[in-house]
DNA sequence: TGAGAGGTGTGAGGCGCTTCACACCCGGTT
DNA sequence: AACCGGGTGTGAAGCGCCTCACACCTCTCA
């Protein structure tokens, strides 16, 4: 893997939180840091784990899911290319608050909390890019909780329907508003049952809102969608 | 309002968040930040408001909640002295992501944007402190997301009346383990109608788990009572 | 003293979602 | 070929919670 040195100073520099960093520390942070991979499905750690460690996305998809007692899953982000994640556990040296694991075959970039937290305490710059970062995801969150007390599953799932819809095509530029996901998968994103998912689905198909071909979710009038959401 | 000056110091010390600083750097704030009263009731900012300032509780209590299109609200947390809120807006220099009223008369010290950006900058100390501030705050809100997804009313009720009382004998020691409350504010924090509230307490309280005597719940039977959460 | 406001207790009806059960289709395996 | 696992479509039954409606109690205020 010789040469690969200066792409993987590249990957850092397209993650937020490492974009104002100079060379000197960004060389800093990649000297002690290990990119490791994954195979789809494979676990990386699991919510109680001891965090000693912050990662990056360099190639892949990370879901993030709480685990129920009764075994279901609820998924609460999925990570993909330059984000960060499992920062909170590193920052305030607690366990890990959820389980993280490869929803494609993924390279990650492993930030070891020692070097980190020295960094910290030396780039205020880092330390600035990083609350930012940690705002970001409690608005999302605290949105999530709006969500579930406020809205319907119905609501929920047109939402977050139009959510990935848009991170997608943000992402590649897919042709059309076409979305791959397995019905069991969207009721895991918005805590409902695959049956019920499916209902409003095909309520859906027959009011021409979506059409479904494939095993993949065509949005055909989205304002409709946005309504419901 | 004379002498008050070396109070406020004090106030400002026993933050969490401030709790670090030199006397040069906390003069510094409370050159900067004004202490501002409000009576109980009062709103304080509303979801929506640009967000140029963060404060913190030097008296009495702030809710901090949530308001649905259809005019309930959904409380989510309750603030009281030395602690901080609404650091988020004023990090991301975004809208305030929730509504903030004042529980009882209080005092608050209000940080204007500006002062504490530049503060951030000069001490890492501090940031890393407000880092750790955030992460609290996310554990917490994540939690949040997994009660409403996999916890029924019940459990909920449970478990925010066991919080409750711990966060009471924490502050100020309370005889018992009494909690004055109404159900309708019961309600808005678990996310469940009063009429569901009062079902269920009605139902502890032929169990033996708790009794209800002048408007306040005391906890009988505190296993039970966990067993449910 | 009586009225109104805010908190509490309780039942009836209804809607949304879950669970269970089963049928179907497709791609890969042996 | 027969067979399986995983994803999909659909109905029946049941439960949890909400809304609505109404009664009662207590405190405050005119």
């Amino acid at each position: 893997m010789l040469g690969s040195s200066e792409m993987r100073l590249q990957l850092l520099r397209s993650s937020a939180l490492f974009s104002h960093l100079g060379d000197k520390e960004a060389d800093a942070i990649l000297a002690e840091a290990r990119v490791v991979n994954y195979a789809e499905g494979e676990h990386i750690f699991a919510k109680g784990d001891p965090g000693n460690s912050m990662m990056a996305v360099l190639k892949g998809r990370v879901v993030i899911s709480n685990p129920s007692l009764d075994g279901r899953q609820l998924v609460v982000t999925i990570f993909r290319e330059s984000d960060v994640f499992g920062e909170i556990a590193l920052l305030d040296g607690k366990e890990r608050s959820a389980d993280a694991s490869a929803a494609t075959d993924c390279e990650l970039l492993v930030v070891p909390r020692r070097s980190l937290l020295r960094l910290l305490g030396q780039q205020p710059e880092l330390c600035i890019e990083l609350l930012v970062v940690l705002c970001e995801r409690l608005r999302r969150t605290n949105e999530q909780v709006e969500d579930f007390a406020f809205l319907d599953l119905e609501a929920r799932i047109a939402k977050t329907l139009l959510r990935l819809t848009r991170d997608e095509k943000g992402a590649s530029s897919t042709s059309r508003l076409g979305l791959k996901i397995s019905q069991r998968a969207l009721g895991e994103l918005v805590g409902g049952s695959r049956e019920s998912v499916n209902k409003h689905l095909q309520d859906w198909k027959r009011s021409g809102i979506i059409a479904i071909e494939k095993g993949s979710i065509l949005i055909r009038d989205l304002e409709a969608l946005t309504d419901l959401a």
